[in-house]
DNA sequence: GTCTATAGTCGGATAGAC
DNA sequence: GTCTATCCGACTATAGAC
C-alpha cells in the first residue's frame, strides 16, 4: 500500500513521459488512426483522461512523440554530425579524411537505423508520417532528416570535388542513404529474402562492411 | 434516364471493380484503419452494403486490393522477369549480357516504382503492409517481391561468379534495390531535400542513369 | 493531477424491401 | 445486386468529484 503522499505512478517516470513512451510504441505499430486512446493509456498505465489533460488531444500526444524522436535522435547523432560539420567548415577536406568520415557516417547510420532496438518503434512512426505527411513531418524533417542528409551530401561534395548545390551530389547522397534505409524500411522483406530472423550484431557488421565497400567503389569511380 | 435493363453503375466497370480501384487509393492514402467503409463506398460510387456483399468485410476488400496489385505488377514486370529468368536458366551468362540485363532491370524498376503514377497508391499500400504485416503481406511477398528480388540476385550471382546462395549476393541485391526504393519509400524527404516538386520524366532519366553508374561501379569492383 | 462516468460521434455490419 | 434504415460497439473528449 502506497503512502498518502506518493505519486500514483507505477514507475518513477511521470505520467506525461510514460504516455510519450507508449505513444512511440503504439503509434509506431498501429499508426495514428490504428492506435486508440485506450491502448495508449493502458500501455502507459495511465488514465484515459490524462491524454487530453497533458497534451490537449490525441494529436497533441502524437506531435509530442515526434518531437521526442527528434530530440533523442539528435543526441545519438550529435557527435558524428558535429565532427562532420566541423570538418566541412574548414574548407575542402583531404580525400582520405573525407572517406574516413564517410565510413564513420554510414557505419553509425547502420548501427542506429538498423541495429538500435530503440529505432524499431521510431522507424515505423517516421515512415508512416512520410506516407501521409502532416504537422509532425515538418518536425521530423527540419529537426533531423535535413541535418543528416546535409552532412552526407557535404561529404560527398568534398570527396567528388563538386559544388554542394550540384543536384547530382544530392541524388548520390540519397542513393547511398537508400542502401542503408532499405534494411530498415523493407526490414520484413529483407529478412525474409535473406532467410534471417533478425539483424544480429554480426550481421550488422556484414551490412556495415558491405556499405563501406559500395561507398568506396562509388566514390572511387563517380564522375 | 437509364433503360430498365441497364446496370446501375456509373461507368462500365462493375461495382466490385470500382470498389477495388477505390480501395487501392483510399487504403494507400489513409491506411487500413484510417480508411472508413463510407469513404471507400463514396469513392467507388457504390453503396455501403456493397462491401460486405462483395468481399465479406472491409478486410476482405483490403486483401482483394493486395491481390490486384500483385496481378497488375506481374503484368508490368513479366517481360523483364521472363527475359532474365530465361537467360539465367541457360547456365552462366557472358558478363556483357548480364550487365545489360541488370541495367534493364534497374531502369524498369525505377520507371515502375518511381515514375508510374499507378504506383503512387500501391507503394503506400505495400509499405504500410510491411510496417505491420498481416495476411496481405504474404500475398504481396510471394506474388511479387520474391520474384523481383530473385531475378536481381540471380543476375548478381552470375556477374560476380558467386553461388546464388551466398548471403553476400542477397545483401548486395538488397542494397542495390535500396538505391531505387529510397526514391519511392522516402519520396517526400527526397523531393524536399532536392528542392523538387515531382519526379518528372527528365529527372527519372537522371535517376536511372545514376543507378546504372552505381551498379557498374559496384559490379566492376566487388569481390 | 488523477479518477469515474458519460456525452456525443462515428465505425462496420446487417435486415429486409426492391 | 443494390438500396435504405438501423443496430450496436468503439471511439475521443469532457464534466466534475476527489
Amino acid at each position: 500500500m502506497r503512502a498518502r503522499s506518493d505519486p500514483p505512478q507505477v514507475s518513477g517516470e511521470t505520467t506525461r513521459q510514460r504516455l510519450i513512451d507508449a505513444a512511440l510504441q503504439v503509434f509506431g505499430e498501429f499508426g495514428f488512426e490504428g492506435a486508440s486512446t485506450r491502448m495508449l493509456a493502458d500501455k502507459a498505465d495511465a488514465n484515459l483522461a490524462a491524454i487530453p489533460y497533458h497534451f490537449g488531444s490525441k494529436e497533441g500526444l502524437y506531435c509530442a512523440a515526434a518531437q521526442y524522436i527528434v530530440d533523442r535522435m539528435a543526441q545519438h547523432t550529435a557527435p558524428l554530425l558535429e565532427q562532420i560539420e566541423h570538418a566541412l567548415r574548414n574548407g575542402p577536406l583531404p580525400r582520405n579524411q573525407a572517406l574516413e568520415l564517410m565510413h564513420n557516417y554510414t557505419d553509425t547510420l547502420v548501427a542506429i537505423l538498423v541495429g538500435s532496438s530503440e529505432a524499431d518503434g521510431w522507424a515505423a512512426f517516421i515512415m508512416r508520417e512520410q506516407l501521409q505527411p502532416g504537422a509532425a513531418f515538418d518536425v521530423l524533417y527540419e529537426g533531423m532528416m535535413r541535418r543528416v542528409g546535409d552532412a552526407g551530401a557535404g561529404l560527398l561534395a568534398s570527396i567528388l570535388k563538386r559544388s554542394r548545390s550540384d543536384p547530382s551530389i544530392n541524388l548520390r547522397a540519397i542513393a547511398i542513404l537508400g542502401q542503408i534505409l532499405v534494411f530498415r524500411n523493407c526490414r520484413q522483406t529483407a529478412l525474409r529474402s535473406l532467410g534471417w530472423k533478425e539483424f544480429s550484431v554480426e550481421r550488422l557488421e556484414q551490412i556495415q562492411s558491405l556499405i563501406r565497400e559500395h561507398v568506396d567503389l562509388i566514390l572511387a569511380g563517380a564522375v
